[in-house]
DNA sequence: TGAGAGATGATATAGTGTAACGTGGATGTC
DNA sequence: GACATCCACGTTACACTATATCATCTCTCA
């Protein structure tokens, strides 16, 4: 059901509903802070929301942005509290190369990711290859490093992207 | 003779007489430079000499203030665009998720780069792992996507920064 | 009912990065 | 030599990203 599969990376999944993206997203949050006792108020929950309405990653200004048009003016702290909130619970990630953030789409299942970024439409994919995992802890590990959190941002074309003429 | 091998990544290379690294650097980049038919002007080599100052990631502003120290308060742009040329020559790389840079040790040959990123000493090494780029090479193409531009920064601790007692 | 914890509001400011235009020096051409 | 051109650098102004700090509100629970 869910648009984005980790498994197999997939971008402009053909014409879906992505309503139905975005109120699993929001279900998956329920469920996920509930088992943690964390609360997902009225504001964590419109702001997961409005992180999920494309597969593109969001700016926190956007999202500020988007919450100013409708409930008088929120303020560049209130944002990033929230989205601290969500990272936190494993709801969003922050995608580093772009100052921005991306809804997760399996917050309840431990997991290291990768993001394939497309620099032509935008979206973001999340992978989570057990073959990257295995090269980077073994490199890591074999120089005596500890690691403990790896930042793989993967910059391209996406397939539809990649066959466009003007690519360039 | 270069302090910072690649092949296998370092930290804190023991008791190393760092303005060898220095020099060594610099002298890769008059030969990069003049192969590539590009100026190293006094300040991009002044710019240059500044990050490679420690092994750590140095920000633009804290060079910015170094150069500002000493050569009548440097501008923002001119540290941005002077950085920006060291990225094209590929003598310094940019670590997204520090908003930081750091001297490449090997800038004459082309690579792919990784890096370990320490949060104790911070200290960052970059490194070249054949068996990652595959592995994330292989992962994109059997998605059809098509890679540009790989971002891979691992945080952690060094070796010796790891065998501290209060690391918690 | 009152104390404490957690969430949000509000103000101010710090940190990071770029657009746009001006200046000056090197080089090549006539 | 005079001029055109290109490139590096200077300068101003501003946009974007993020956080410190303190105030307020609300829920829970003793």
């Amino acid at each position: 059901m869910s648009a984005q599969k980790v498994d197999r990376p997939t971008f402009h999944e053909g014409g879906h509903e992505h309503q139905g993206c975005i109120e699993a997203a929001l279900a998956r949050a329920e469920v996920v802070c509930r088992e943690r006792g964390a609360r997902l108020t009225p504001l964590r929950r419109r702001v997961l929301e409005l992180v999920w309405r494309s597969h593109r990653a969001v700016k926190a200004y956007d999202l500020l942005a988007a919450l100013g048009d409708e409930e008088g003016a929120a303020k560049p702290p209130t944002v990033y509290r929230t989205l601290e909130f969500l990272m936190d619970m494993g709801l969003v990630h922050r995608i580093d190369s772009l100052n921005a953030f991306i809804g997760c789409p399996q917050p309840d299942r431990r997991h290291s990711a990768q993001f394939l970024i497309c620099g032509g439409c935008g979206e973001v994919s999340e992978m989570s290859a057990a073959s990257i995992d295995r090269a980077v802890a073994d490199q890591a590990t074999g120089s005596g490093f500890a690691l403990s959190r790896q930042i793989i941002e993967l910059h391209g074309k996406c397939p539809q992207c990649a066959a466009l003429p003007q690519s360039s």
